[in-house]
DNA sequence: TTTTGTGAACGTGTTCACAGCG
DNA sequence: CGCTGTGAACACGTTCACAAAA
């Protein structure tokens, strides 16, 4: 199974869904040609992705959907719990405490931290927030949640790789620098707000409206 | 400057947030070479992604930061602000109309939708939360937010539409359907613990476990 | 016949390396 | 000399097309 790209596993991640919901209608069996359908993709692509793991279909009949969607969970590792504390008790901490996806896929954030005085002591979801400097190896925190402004996100990435965490996932929008052995993820709102923003500038009404002088033209 | 890419866009997002930071540094000049050292990234990546837009630096000497800064402000549609509505006011919802980045790249928030008849009328930063049945075209919604749960999204993405956004920003974990006039952006939490759930499981310790059985080679 | 699994062909994005210009 | 801008080479991911299996 040698190297996985990165957007085989998204994928993966999004036939795991699907999955599910065939598996809630009750099919039993599903092509890859269907399944490519659902997510607007072709039949060759989902048939690669899941020959990089291994044969789980069969010629002539397609996929047995529990059976996948049960392969693709352990191997998306899903079939384990994470124990995980989020830093940043501010509104995206907030909510991302409350979030029930995080607890469906094997996230149990045991401890939420916070640098703000006014903030610790505060109950969200049945966990007192507490002050940031008690993160530290003793509770055995597997990932790291940084909800915090960007200013202190380096930080507190430091903070969370000496207290033994191995996977950091960072809502701050700013490249983050860890430990090669650390993995980290990194949801950047702010890039996709930007990216929509550029998108809309460049269709449909008037285009890329030029500022100043004529456009130029490369030599 | 033909076609860009996805991937051009989003580190042209980066490249911004950067000379932002430098210009704060107070620096008149920048090189390929160090903004590619901020973004590890290759300088030569640096530069063609700008060419396409130009030739925006001098030889021998690099890019005016503040020119650049402007430059990918406008390219990046930044330097005008887009009247949005979000649609959820749950977690992520309220988390989101809180969110200080939504204001400062140009989002205006001036109304948010529930359907929920138990939040209808509550106040989240000085809005008032509606009933989602007033969505509509009146009010020249250029962008919509989806911060409902998934079994709703398709649904709201609809209604969006009718009401005649330009672009849609969605937090719901679901590949949605939209018309191909519309710019659609899917901000995917679950597909980001996914990956990183996957990679904790296929790095360090113990690699990836098989489950039951002896390893099947493929024929 | 249907549908998988996969080498080969293709296309797209990244990196190299250097000509060109300051 | 220093650094950009860019064609050419390269790497990687996607799609094609078909042999193999049910």
């Amino acid at each position: 199974m040698s190297h996985i790209s990165e957007p085989t596993v998204r994928r993966l991640s999004n036939y795991y869904r699907v999955l599910e919901e065939v598996a809630a209608e009750g099919k039993r069996m599903i092509s890859s040609q269907l399944l490519a359908e659902r997510e607007g993709i072709t039949s060759a692509q989902v048939r690669k992705d899941l020959s990089a793991f291994g044969s789980f279909g069969r010629r002539g009949l397609g996929y047995h959907v529990e059976h996948l969607r049960d392969e693709i969970r352990a191997l998306l590792g899903l079939d384990r719990r994470w124990k995980a504390c989020i830093v940043g008790a501010g509104h995206i901490g907030s909510a991302l405490v409350s979030y029930r996806g995080f607890a469906d896929q094997g996230f149990d954030v045991i401890a939420v931290f916070d640098a703000d005085q006014d903030r610790v002591g505060r109950t969200l979801e049945g966990l007192v927030v507490r002050h940031i400097s008690q993160l530290g190896p003793k509770e055995g925190f597997e990932i790291g949640v940084i909800a915090t402004p960007v200013r202190a996100a380096q930080e507190v990435a430091d903070a969370l790789v000496a207290a033994g965490v191995q996977g950091i996932l960072n809502f701050a929008p700013r490249k983050l620098k860890v430990p090669a052995s650390i993995t980290l993820r990194t949801v950047d709102m702010t890039m996709e707000f930007e990216s929509l923003s550029y998108a809309l500038t460049h269709t449909s009404d008037s285009g890329p409206r030029r500022r100043r002088s004529a456009p130029r033209r490369r030599a």
